[in-house]
RNA sequence: GGUGGGGUUCCCGAGUGGUCAAAGGGAACAGACUGUAAAUCUGUCGGCGACGCCUUCGGAGGUUCAAAUCCUCCCCCCACCA
């Protein structure tokens, strides 16, 4: 099966350069692809995992996924992102996100020999100099053809406008095909739907300067069915960094997918074979909950490795008791099924903690403090706010009163259980 | 550089001397209903041990008993012109 094949099945391919010949030139063997990733943050979060997962199924398919990191366009900025110009990254601050990054691709992706390559568009791009620029990659530009791109337009035609430097992006990501083109023969570009014009202005420009065909292919915006963008909460973005993200945060996350995305997310963002997602339709209610925890499960156990998967799945058995996922569901997920040993039930996985120690209880502390304090509540009037509603739990019984003293006697099994609403938990581990 | 229009609480957006912690909508949060879903209804939505006090309306000053609202200077954004 070809990879466009899947891909296709999958959801990830919004548009394609040259359909035809793009089919035929992946059968041929082996080919290099690159994606580019942004390295102005040291982690990549949920919104780079369809680029992720479509390296990830190039490199499955026997292709060689490239991962090339914009050291050198990250000092420019896309103008097809936001509004703020990007921030001047040192040196040293994009090589420590390029290990970063490279840590977490490597839970997708093999990068051991050749099988697929990081590399850093700092390498050359910092190398150019402006008149020979110019002259040889300027010259096959055309104002009236970029104005006339997409991504350039809605600034153009936006209050914010277009400056100059982020003009000069669509070149900069064009040149970086052609290097690549030239270095590794990579000759497909894959990104987001916002990068179409950068990518055809690179395969333009590989075919004005090497005479070569180079091919293209753009992936759809996710969206959830509730119209927001793939991967904001409330908090924030959701990282694959699990010192910003914890895996059960991370796992809640997919867990609370809506009814809607939950085919499409498992198709996208597991391995799970095709024939099982399409069963999902047929499920409803409870199996419906259950496939969203085989969704949750699998997602987890591809960013955090299978540990924290089991960890993350056991926390939010003991915490929301969650039944058993039946057999016939996904059977090709490995998500715990048995009632299994069930150590001890107070696995609470790794749910937000914090440590207070026995003096700090002794004379108690307010109920509304305490949760202000562990960060389930903005402030304190927040905290007071929630409690008045009825929507604060320790250990499982309802807070009455915002100031009753949480003290000693609230100890079970040297912890304090809060809850704020029907899901945000915090563990305090009393210590010595 | 010139002219005109703007900067309001998380976002959009009313408010043009007191009745303004500031309408309305969205987002968010809580409750009910549920399946840790959606939809719906209800409540909350600057801070504070709280029917009171404190701090907010681009920034700094000023007028006034009283300023988001008036005046001065400054910063930033937008449109048109150069």
């Amino acid at each position: 099966m070809n990879v466009l094949d899947t891909l296709f099945e999958r959801g990830f391919i919004e548009k394609t350069t040259h359909d035809e010949d793009l089919r035929r030139f992946l059968s041929k063997g082996s080919a290099p692809c690159y994606i580019g990733f942004d390295p102005t943050a040291s982690s990549l979060h949920i919104g780079s995992l369809v680029p992720i997962m479509s390296l990830a199924h190039m490199q499955r398919h026997g292709h060689q996924p490239i991962a090339l990191v914009g050291g050198g366009t990250g000092l420019v900025g896309d103008p097809s992102g936001k509004t703020e110009m990007r921030q001047l990254l040192t040196e040293e601050e994009v090589n420590k996100n390029v290990l970063g990054l490279k840590k977490q691709l490597s839970r997708f992706i093999n990068f051991s020999g050749d099988k697929a390559l990081l590399l850093n568009n700092a390498d050359w791009l910092t190398k150019i100099e402006y008149i020979p620029f110019l002259r040889d990659i300027g010259r096959h530009f055309s104002v009236n053809r970029m104005v006339k791109a997409e991504s350039y337009k809605v600034r153009l035609e936006s209050e914010e406008g277009l400056n100059f430097i982020e003009f000069n992006y669509m070149l900069l990501q064009a040149y970086d095909f052609l290097e690549l083109c030239k270095q590794n023969n990579c000759r497909i570009q894959m990104g987001g739907s916002d990068q179409w014009g950068n990518i055809v202005a690179g395969i333009d420009l590989i075919r004005r300067v090497r005479q070569q065909t180079a091919y293209g292919i753009t992936f759809p915006l996710i969206t959830t069915s509730s119209g927001v963008k793939m991967g904001k909460t409330a908090k924030g973005a959701v990282w694959l960094d699990p010192e910003r993200t914890s895996p059960y945060e991370y796992y809640q996350y997919w867990i609370n997918t809506d009814d809607r995305d939950i085919a499409r997310f498992i198709a996208l963002f597991t391995f799970l074979p095709m024939e099982e997602v399409n069963e999902v339709e047929k499920l409803t209610g409870a199996d419906l909950n259950s496939a969203k925890g085989v969704l949750a499960f699998e997602a987890t156990k591809l960013a955090h490795g299978n540990d924290a998967a089991v960890k993350a799945y056991q926390g939010a058995k003991s915490m929301f008791g969650t039944r058993m996922v039946s057999k016939e569901i996904f059977p090709s997920s490995t998500i715990p099924r048995e009632l299994e040993t069930d150590t001890s039930d107070k696995s609470t996985g790794d749910i937000p903690c914090s440590d207070f120690t026995v003096a700090q209880l002794k004379e108690g502390i307010p109920a509304f403090k305490l949760f202000n304090r562990v960060g389930l509540s903005k402030s304190g009037g927040a905290a007071r706010r929630l409690i008045e509603q009825g929507g604060a739990y320790i250990n499982g019984r309802r807070v009455e009163v915002f100031d009753c003293m949480i003290n000693m006697n609230d100890i079970e099994d040297m912890a304090i259980l809060l809850r704020a609403g029907k899901k945000r938990y915090h563990k305090i581990v009393i210590k010595k």
